[in-house]
DNA sequence: ACCTGAACACCGTTCAAGT
DNA sequence: ACCTGAACACCGTTCAAGT
């Protein structure tokens, strides 16, 4: 016999979460909204997280398998220059789908509310299959950050609307795939050994 | 005669703001807190700011003329290519000098909280300027975006902790820089180069 | 075992009243 | 002209009491 059975649970919570997220930005994420959302109230909630931030890594937990799902695939592709191309228009559709979502992924959060970090390499994994395949072991890790910056900084400040100086957004991301899948494609010559120091200057 | 002469003034009550944002993040910039830094009530606040997003819009003009004092100077540079590594350099050093006033003025804020184009127009014109020697009037505003995007997409990311596979981050910089200065810099055979004018310095 | 109302501390904001 | 205390609505969170 249950004396109290469970009105809702941690999957709904965390859904209407999203949709809170979605709708109004991260502010409207509120223990009330989210309660009142699930037929709760707000001092329910804390049975299943047990703060707000608790809450908040749930969701971005969500919105990240959602988006290695999106991505994942072209991690495999035979060409990997086309994947590339692929990744980075699927990774930017994704953030344009989901605007909020993105940006509470990508936000420098308070400890409480960061999701872990095995989430965000399995949403990383396809960029470092195909940069690894593309320039070599060595300079792997260096390749896919590379790319990785580059979309997301693209995609954040489009998002952002920092882009105000006029011309075509689409131009310029196609622009941008171009020079960095024919930099990484191409071997060039100028990939000469690099053993510059670099001394610290603090 | 003035019935009641300011405790404060505009500047002194930004400045304030400032020094909670850098010290706590943004969720530290309380009225109350910023009122209580200059010696006066929360109340006051009100006279000279119509609600708190104009307080941190202001605050957000402060950190973005700071930025523009930093890189300005490298818009200048003789050798565009030395110019724009130099330029990423800096950029990237700003952030790590005020991670939340950096991670601030390139947030997705509220409109009451953001700053009007032409401070981040000013922040980004020596990238524009640069963009321009290096890759000609057709392609300035791609490149310009190339770079920004990539420059700022890893720092940002630098910052929220978002690398987490290890290596050596400054290397991966370094080798992003590379990259770009070197594409952007030797004309590709995908674009026609034409007649490269040098341009003189003023 | 889960839910609830009541309560607390804190925040942004308003406003009538003070000088 | 600028400042203040008091007040309001709202939020995250706690907790004793209900079933």
């Amino acid at each position: 016999v249950s004396p109290a059975p469970a009105r809702t649970s941690d999957e709904a919570v965390v859904a209407a979460g999203r949709e809170l997220l979605e709708a109004g930005g991260l502010d409207a994420v509120t223990m009330l909204a989210v309660a009142d959302r699930v037929g709760v109230r707000a001092p329910s909630l804390y049975k299943r997280f047990p703060a707000r931030g608790a809450l908040i890594a749930a969701i971005a937990i969500d919105v990240l398998g959602d988006l290695e799902r999106r991505v994942g695939p072209f991690g495999e592709d035979e060409d990997p220059e086309a994947g590339l191309r692929s990744l980075a228009i699927a990774f930017r559709e994704f953030a344009h789908a989901n605007p909020h979502a993105y940006a509470l992924v990508f936000q420098d959060l308070p400890a409480d509310s960061r999701p872990p970090a095995e989430s965000l390499a399995a949403a990383a994994r396809p960029v470092v299959e195909l940069a690894q395949r593309l320039v070599g072991q060595e300079r792997t890790l260096e390749a896919a950050r590379l790319v990785t910056a580059f979309v997301h900084g693209f995609v954040s400040m489009e998002l952002a609307g920092a882009f105000r100086l006029g011309g075509n957004i689409d131009d310029a991301f196609a622009y941008g795939v171009d020079v960095l899948v024919n930099a990484l494609g191409t071997p060039r010559p100028a990939d000469r050994p690099r053993k510059r120091k670099r001394r610290r200057r603090k």
